[in-house]
DNA sequence: ATAACCACGTA
DNA sequence: CGTACGTGGTTATG
């Protein structure tokens, strides 16, 4: 035996044993927020890390059936044809544990026309020949005969998958009293019913057992059956061939052509970047914490130790340069002619305002310590507000540092965070540049020392050696951009950061005075509802706790329950308003009132908190913040700011015209989503309607009920208006009648008339669905792409979601880039003509604006004319403007 | 302290 | 059982 410690080979039947964990584990208890089943990754994981803590194996692989239909149905349609229809919740998570598994490093096989247990069983057969131990986990008896003084299998007990049998030849015969190469003959005897391979009639394993002990194998047994007396004699001699198919079916394929040979299956290194994101998407927060604390990922040395190792292979930055008035001139001179594709910015800033300034080369790095008025600097900031190409990463918080210290910049010719959403526009996924690099690039940035109190930058590089990252990411990037991707990233949202960046440093006039007198009446107002509401239930609740508002509805008024929801039953405003329908009560609209006045408070307090000295308030616009190419809006959010309900108004009240302004002008588009609907689906009823001058939704109206424009009334224009709204968000008759308070039948007869009458809208959206399938992506009018993981997922939610997602993407997201184009073309006109009004907010299809004295005439004609253009669609994109002392009184 | 959940404001 | 967001409160969990 030599010194070296024997090689254990693990084989496990991936099918069997995720089946197994799927029916050990609650289905609904293991669900990710989106809705996908994970019950038997979980459990398959679980197990098998389990395993691998247990057994130390060297080698690893799991083996997969391809399909149902294999050699063996072939030879046997009937061959497990009984088992029911795989669940659906079952079916799609074989996909992703597969991918969980690559990401341990851990090899799946599968081969087409053999099941998982042949490739376990040649596996095996070559391991124990080349001197491994084999361990085989499978939760299929047949894989019994596969047991030798080498192969060791591991079966599942009936509870569950964390607890495995170990069946050694010993404990087969002390199971079976046979040695495991008997065992496919006993079961070809007796048969196995989930298989649906019947065997002899009334022989069980006693019978079988007491033959083959008596005969010696299967063949002796039918060599001698005119031997055997009574039924089962005559049955074995009327079903011979039963156990003869049973037989020939039940042998394991010991020689499959494989493209691995166990020797290939050492445990890879954990993708530890992959499993994170894996195991954080199907929320494992447990299992993540146990492979990490396994595999010695969680800070222990073996994980520095590999950290490190990592850190060193990477291309190092190039040592930092400084350099001063004519070399700083000749360098970027030089350095610009040689990268016409750009060179690499990046600023560090303190209180936004920049400290240092780096720009870097494929193999140089100039580092600047920054301080206004050296002018030495000067090359530098004429190189900033040069069209000279700059490559950047987050550039929106840099461009306003820049401008804060009074530095002109163009030129931005790309930004990695952008492109990274661009390409992937999910609201979770990080586009840190550590982050970026290390998918991209494949490289580790070195980590910041956490033990400095203040740290100089992110990382231990210093800005000058991130200014080099973002370069090489940023080429590394563009060059994997589609094109169409490239053209939305250059000609749209580039130069819409630029605009963002002004209007963030611009900010939004709010008066704190009113905002202070409104919130006090609302105090007011929300005590006096609350002493009446406690007064009605007798007692002192908490009216914001949706717990103690269902002990009062439905313990003590003893309301019938309403929708339920994860930890209880709704009391959300639909739900109260049906119980105040069936079940009226005081105590409802009370409620739905406190309601009502704590929420506009919470949104005044919100904007008041971040009025600043310039009595403006600054919000800052996340560009990446959305799916479909929305900018979405923080600290504060101005873009959910109310204005359907009259209190509401109120707070819009409070947003004013800028000191040194004349008024404020808010442009709006009038239905531009249905208006791109129009476009997209080339329905020529809708085309008319936006021609004809009517109000749209009286046109439709007219189309729908078949009546004349004039005898539309206000109930079947509420209702085609829902109709045409709820179209692009993938609205269901059931959903329609929701909210329209109508029957099902009803909102069915609704859609039906809607789609006899607009059925190019009809086909368009199923076109939208059926073209992203088979895309895998949706795209605007302007290429902007939005990706789908789930438009063929056997799981139905998640399918569904994805359909009403892949629906909405192309009209929200042409919508969002034919407003950020007029923003781009509203603020080139406004720097070309010199005006000094300024763009304040956008609220995806407004926009407002301080308007400079004298300006209002040129500013209207450019915000009209620019919105009205940005796009040329089948139909008309109209623009109404408004024009007042502040947002409530300009909107209309 | 952090995360999940609910509710609700906007387009 | 209608898309896209952000905020803030309560509650459960660490």
């Amino acid at each position: 035996m030599p010194d070296k410690k024997q090689p254990t080979l693990l084989l496990i039947d991936g099918h069997s044993l995720a089946f197994r964990a799927f029916y050990a584990l609650p289905v609904d208890s293991f669900q990710t927020r989106d809705g996908q089943h994970t019950n038997a990754v979980h459990g398959f994981l679980s197990m098998l890390l389990m395993l691998l803590r247990n057994e130390q194996p060297t080698h690893v692989a799991v083996a997969f059936d391809v399909s149902r239909v294999s050699f063996r149905t072939r030879e046997y349609a009937e061959y497990k044809a009984t088992r029911g229809e795989t669940p659906s919740e079952f079916g799609g998570q074989i996909p992703i544990l597969k991918e969980a598994l690559h990401t341990l490093g851990i090899t799946t096989i599968e081969k087409e026309d053999f099941e998982a247990d042949d490739i376990l069983a040649t596996l095996a057969t070559q391991g124990a020949g080349s001197g491994f131990k084999v361990l085989v986990v499978s939760g299929d008896r047949d894989t019994i005969q596969l047991v030798t003084p080498q192969v060791t299998l591991l079966y599942p007990s009936r509870q569950g998958v964390s607890d495995l049998t170990t069946y050694d030849e010993a404990k087969v015969f002390d199971k079976y009293g046979i040695r495991p190469e008997q065992y496919p003959e006993i079961a070809a005897l007796v048969g196995e019913t989930s298989d649906n391979l019947p065997g002899i009639p009334k022989v069980g394993e006693k019978t079988a057992l007491k033959w083959l002990q008596q005969y010696g194998s299967l063949d002796g047994i039918l060599e001698h059956r005119d031997e055997i007396k009574g039924v089962v004699g005559q049955n074995l001699r009327d079903h011979a061939e039963n156990a003869i198919r049973n037989r020939r079916l039940n042998a394991l394929i010991r020689d499959v052509e494989l493209p691995v040979v166990p020797e290939d299956l050492p445990r890879r290194p954990v993708d530890e970047e992959a499993m994170r994101e894996l195991f954080g998407r199907l929320e494992f927060r447990t299992l993540l914490d146990r492979v990490l604390k396994q595999e010695g990922l969680d800070g222990s040395e073996v994980g520095r130790a590999a950290e490190a190792r990592a850190a060193a292979e990477a291309p190092k930055a190039p040592t930092a340069l400084t350099l001063l008035d004519d070399e700083l001139e000749a360098w970027l001179a030089r350095t610009t002619a040689a990268n016409p594709d750009g060179l690499a910015l990046q600023l560090e800033t303190i209180d936004g305002l920049p400290i240092t300034i780096a720009v870097a080369t494929e193999d140089e790095s100039l580092t600047l310590p920054w301080s206004a008025g050296r002018p030495g600097y000067a090359p530098l900031e004429r190189w900033l507000a040069s069209d000279a190409p700059k490559l950047m990463h987050g550039a929106k918080p840099q461009l306003k540092a820049l401008s804060r210290a009074g530095l002109a910049f163009a030129g931005l010719a790309f930004d990695c965070e952008i492109a990274a959403w661009l390409v992937r526009p999910d609201s979770s996924g990080d586009r840190s540049l550590a982050k970026l690099v290390d998918r991209q690039l494949g490289e580790q940035l070195p980590a910041g020392d956490p033990n400095q109190l203040v740290p100089v930058s992110d990382t231990e590089l210093g800005v000058s050696g991130e200014a080099w990252f973002v370069g090489r990411l940023a080429r590394h990037m563009r060059d994997s951009l589609d094109e169409r991707t490239l053209r939305v990233l250059t000609e749209i949202e580039l130069p819409v950061l630029s605009v963002l960046a002004s209007m963030e440093l611009t900010g939004v006039t709010v008066s704190h005075t009113e905002l202070t007198e409104l919130s006090t009446e609302l105090t007011v107002r929300a005590n006096d509802i609350a002493t009446e509401a406690f007064g009605i239930i007798g007692r002192e609740i908490n009216l914001g706790s949706p717990k103690q508002i269902q002990e009062v509805l439905f313990d003590q008024l003893e309301m019938p329950k309403t929708r339920s929801t994860k930890t209880g039953y709704s009391t959300d405003a639909g739900a109260l308003a049906d119980l105040q329908d069936s079940h009226p009560h005081p105590f409802l609209g009370l409620l739905l009132a406190h309601r009502d006045a704590t929420k506009l408070k919470q949104i005044i307090e919100s904007v008041d908190k971040a009025i600043a000295g310039d009595h403006r308030v600054h919000t800052t616009y996340v560009q990446t913040g959305s799916s479909t190419g929305r900018i979405s809006s923080t600290d504060p959010n101005l873009q959910n700011i109310p204005i359907r309900a009259e209190e509401g108004r109120r707070i819009r009240k409070a947003f004013t015209v800028g000191t040194g302004y004349e008024s404020l002008l808010t442009a709006d588009y009038s239905q531009i989503e249905m208006r791109i609907m129009a476009h997209l689906s080339g329905d020529q009823g809708l085309i008319d309607a936006f021609h004809s001058g009517e109000d749209l939704h009286r046109f439709v109206g007219s189309r729908v009920f078949s009546v004349d424009p004039a005898d539309v009334t206000p109930a079947m224009r509420t209702k085609v208006k829902a109709m045409s709204y709820g179209l692009a968000y993938g609205l269901s008759a059931f959903g329609l009648s929701k909210q329209l308070r109508i029957e099902t039948a009803e909102a069915k007869q609704l859609m039906g008339d809607y789609f006899e009458r607009f059925g190019g809208v009809r086909d368009y959206l199923r076109n939208v669905v059926v073209q992203a399938k088979i895309d895998g992506y949706t795209e605007t009018i302007f290429g902007r792409r939005r990706p789908f993981a789930n438009l063929n997922s056997n799981n139905r939610v998640l399918r569904d979601n994805d359909e009403r997602a892949a629906l909405n993407a192309p009209i929200q997201g042409s919508a969002a880039d034919i407003i950020k184009i007029a923003m781009v073309d509203i603020a080139g006109d406004l720097a070309a003509q010199g005006l000094a009004s300024k763009m304040l907010l956008q609220v995806h299809d407004e926009l407002v604006f301080d308007v400079a004295a004298g300006e209002w005439d040129a500013l209207s004609e450019i915000v009209t004319t620019r919105m009205a253009g940005a796009a040329t669609l089948s139909v008309p994109l109209e623009v109404q403007v408004g024009r007042g002392p502040d947002w409530d009184s300009a909107a209309h």
